[in-house]
DNA sequence: AAAACGGGGGC
DNA sequence: GCCCCAGTTTT
């Protein structure tokens, strides 16, 4: 696939009705606007739905809207708030000391660079691209297994590693339309192109895709 | 029982 | 790069 007609895959599911049907669409609204709210939804996302995260963070974020608010819970109750999202424990652990950290070295605020973010508690490189992209506005792009999967699917790369197909999106999409393929193609992994059963008939998007009816 | 989920950390 | 960690939901 071509990266015109990639570029025309993202804006065809911008506007597609199915993209509001995604339980992606309700992550964004749950959380707020601030930096650090959406810092911590990304990091709760982390293997797990985002069916099961969205509630999760909706729990956590009324009662520590800010680091100095979650930094006063002890890390049993944020266990407590965030129950069932994955590694919900270690999750805890991390929120705990990644609220003293913002506080004391980054003067409670998120920092806006790949290498800082990276350097924080609970928080790697996909979830420091996610959150570059989403509370900064930076260029960033996040390869999930929705974004890993789907991109192979579509044909705009092809390649066996996430790490590979994040090397093959960057040389082949413009950096204006990275943030963009993070919230479009996940939106259309949990709606109609899913790991086993792709929904091909209602797909938005088949028109351009290389591998209509295929799965893998 | 196994796959899947918007991985992270240590080495 | 490789290996280990750790929880729930869906298939």
């Amino acid at each position: 696939m071509e990266t015109k007609a990639f570029l025309q895959v993202l804006r065809t599911l911008r506007r597609s009705p199915v993209l509001r049907q995604a339980p992606i669409f309700r992550m964004q609204v749950s959380r707020s606007e601030s930096p650090f709210t959406i810092l911590v939804a990304t990091l709760l996302s982390a293997r797990t739905q985002d069916t099961v995260t969205v509630p999760a963070v909706e729990r956590l974020l009324a009662v520590a809207p800010t680091p100095e608010r979650l930094a006063a819970l002890d890390e049993d109750t944020i266990a407590r708030l965030i129950y069932p999202v994955g590694f919900y424990r270690t999750k805890a652990r991390h929120l705990k000391k990644l609220a003293r950290v913002l506080i004391e070295r980054h003067g409670g605020r998120v920092p806006d660079t790949l290498a800082e973010l990276t350097r924080l508690p609970g928080v790697g490189r996909k979830t420091a691209n996610l959150v570059l992209g989403e509370a900064f506005g930076k260029p960033a792009i996040c390869v999930d297994t929705h974004v890993h999967r789907i991109s192979n699917r579509l044909g705009i790369v092809r390649s066996k590693t996430p790490l590979e197909t994040e090397r093959q999106l960057m040389e082949k999409v413009p950096p204006a339309y990275w943030s963009d393929i993070n919230f479009c193609l996940v939106a259309l992994g949990q709606t109609v192109c899913g790991p086993r059963k792709p929904r091909c008939p209602v797909c938005p998007v088949r028109r351009w895709c290389e591998r209509v009816g295929v799965a893998r």
